[in-house]
DNA sequence: TCAAAAGTGTTAATAGTACACCCATGA
DNA sequence: TCATGGGTGTACTATTAACACTTTTGA
């Protein structure tokens, strides 16, 4: 950036600054629903209320690094997904102060949240198609970060940071259809799958939903990777 | 954003607060080349060095509206389309400050850049291809606003913002060609676009560029619109 | 033995790509 | 009259969508 009204070093004296804060949408999936992830608001205006996960920057971190930061904090979670979708700059977003919000898109693997993580932050799953009642501009940050991933699912696999490492295809599907929010057809799902030589067929045998028992894949990030894709 | 930390009603008072910048990755489009706007830097390290549109955030203005303002100021053009790429958040992105930087990608109608603008600022015009040394960070916000000027004319007209009302269909091939950065078939590209119903074929002749004359054409906003799309 | 989820191929429709010649005009 | 850019349609290929039955097994 540049600024062309003055003509010395000391250029950035004079402007204003403001409170910078990154708001992570974080998104799980359980059994066949998406979630998304919110903790109880600490201070008023709306107390207790349900927010996304949110925190200022500060001085010796990048926005980038501030957003792992306050999700590692709250979550307990190392191995997080995240990438920015869009930052809110209205000058009355916030009501306690002008805060500019950093707006990311988060995907873990609901398993590795713990429970006592949990409930140290006061933090709650809940269905995307059934989220509580969202105050500032929180609504729209939801609605951003899922515009974000339904895009994104369409050229790049990242959806699989919602599994574990080992997954069955029917779960799988009922992922995509979870986030794309339509039912997909199974043979025309399967086989694409099978056309990705990255997607790793295992000996391994889910019986948990099943009697007959589904075969587990994995995905194999390396392969991926060297045939020329990004991103993951 | 949410702060647990804290629990009274001045919990933003002990927390940094960040310049924050706009800069604009402007592109117009002269003949058949996609062209970029860079002004001289006005300060060092590197004054006079080709750098994007920038400019600080004010206390009484939006994120979004201070990129349109010094859009505005520089080069007198209120019609422009403007939207966010990215935020650079970077400790030392930035020689001169620690600056959070919102990037947005803006295009405009060439012809309406009048000159006296374009020496008053000292903006210059480059080639996509010929593009000048760029410091910093600046390089990637080009690469970053490129990126997504090609990802959203896949989905939407908006590269019709570079172009003046009236157009052929040969000019607009041709802005196509220099987004994509490739040749596109003339048939089957015109058959795309007569299948579109908001693109109007008037009785005006464009006699400019060739003996025979091209048919101009234009695009209705309203019709576009009002076949359920958005964003232009 | 039966309920419940796993697994499996073919055909039709659609979208995208390749390709070559005539037209109108001013110089 | 000819050089220049404007304008047009068809056949092929690839991708996507629709669709129904058999398998396995624990209860």
């Amino acid at each position: 950036m540049d600024n062309t009204t003055s003509n010395n070093l000391h250029y950035y004296s004079d402007e204003k600054k403001f409170l910078v804060a990154t708001d992570c949408v974080i998104f799980g999936f359980e059994v066949d629903k998406l979630k998304v992830l919110f903790q109880r608001r600490a201070i008023e205006p709306n107390i207790g209320c349900p927010t996304p996960l949110g925190g200022f920057v500060k001085e010796d971190e990048s926005v980038d690094e501030a957003a792992y930061r306050i999700l590692n904090e709250r979550t307990g979670i190392k191995d997080i997904y995240l990438s920015q979708v869009e930052t809110f700059g209205a000058i009355n977003r916030d009501p306690g102060a002008r805060v500019i919000s950093v707006v990311y898109c988060a995907l873990i693997d609901k398993l590795k949240h713990s429970v006592s993580m949990m409930n140290k932050f006061q933090c709650q799953w809940y269905d995307i198609n059934q989220l509580p009642e969202l105050y500032f501009d929180h609504s729209d940050m939801v609605e951003k970060a899922l515009d974000y991933l339904r895009d994104a699912i369409s050229h790049s696999p990242i959806a699989l940071n919602l599994l574990p490492k080992y997954f069955t295809l029917t779960k799988l599907q009922k992922l995509y259809e979870s986030i794309q929010g339509r039912e997909l057809d199974k043979r025309n799902f399967r086989k694409r799958i099978n056309e990705m030589p990255y997607f790793i067929k295992t000996d391994l045998v889910d019986k948990s939903s099943s009697k007959r028992g589904a075969c587990l894949y994995t995905f194999d990030k390396k392969m991926y990777r060297s045939l020329g894709n990004f991103h993951i």
